[in-house]
DNA sequence: CTCAATCCCAAGTAGTTTGGTTGGATTTCG
DNA sequence: CGAAATCCAACCAAACTACTTGGGATTGAG
């Protein structure tokens, strides 16, 4: 049931590209040294998002990484769903219906389908615009000590 | 974010003993026909259950495994957190303190804390009675028509 | 008393996944 | 031009998953 670096490191540059939304691109070198990850594998998981159309990058000198979309309209359910390869926690409950050959009668079923119901609520509801105010006001509070 | 198969086998196995729940022992053999699983893997994980004082066991001819306590007062974050090794999504929020070193200024720690809230709830809501009682309703249902 | 059914236990193992690294090609700003 | 940056594909070690194998110990039934 764990999530994997991918989900946790991808997430937490998504939230910086938000933090800097407006001013300019933001090179993978300075979200890596961040997160103090090394460069090429930030660029694979950022490589990953730019393909699903959740940033845009501009190559060259200068260039970088910036979300593709105002904050407020990227959820975190899209963003895991693209660096864990998808955020079910079994496959039958899955929308591709790769559901097992017994579903209807799996003792299982409904607690997964429960369990994925509440799981996609949170993705779902929470945005990135959400996740960069949560840490503005955080760290705002942290510098009032 | 998946599940492994040891929740599941082992989740439906439980579901099993709950199903049989007052009328004796349950065979390792009998569980796993059931899931069309081997014999000696299925042995393993109620292995584990066992150790974790979810399950009697009596050994012998005519032994088996029973539930230890009434379905109604076993839910499934027990069983899962026996078979999966602990059902958080990520070290940080579990309460044996495996916080990471930058916990309070880290941009994501809130959505984990939301997530695994979310997640405990729906687990530990749940009780093997619920799912035993859920599956003898659906099966009812389905021999009906 | 014996023997078959059953739990108990530890070790091995093939395949997959994770969490990266390496090496280089391409583009663009200054 | 040249440095800064994205792009891309291949490689790799270590860990994990999903089992199997090969036994030993216990106990009820005949």
């Amino acid at each position: 049931m764990k999530l994997s670096t991918r989900g946790r490191y991808g997430l937490k540059a998504m939230v910086d590209l938000a933090l800097a939304y407006g001013n300019g691109p933001v090179s993978t070198a300075s979200l890596a040294a961040q997160q103090g990850i090394s460069d090429a594998y930030l660029e694979q998981l950022i490589g990953s998002l730019r393909k699903a159309g959740l940033v845009t990058s501009s190559r060259g000198a200068q260039g970088g990484y910036a979300l593709s979309r105002p904050p407020e309209e990227i959820n975190v359910g899209e963003i895991l769903r693209v660096l864990e390869g998808s955020t079910t926690v079994i496959d039958c409950v899955s929308s591709e219906h790769v559901s097992c050959d017994n579903a209807c009668s799996c003792s299982a079923r409904p607690l997964w389908l429960k369990l994925q119901a509440s799981i996609n609520e949170v993705l779902s509801a929470t945005s990135l615009k959400d996740m960069a105010d949560d840490y503005r006001t955080q760290t705002e509070r942290t510098l009032d000590k």
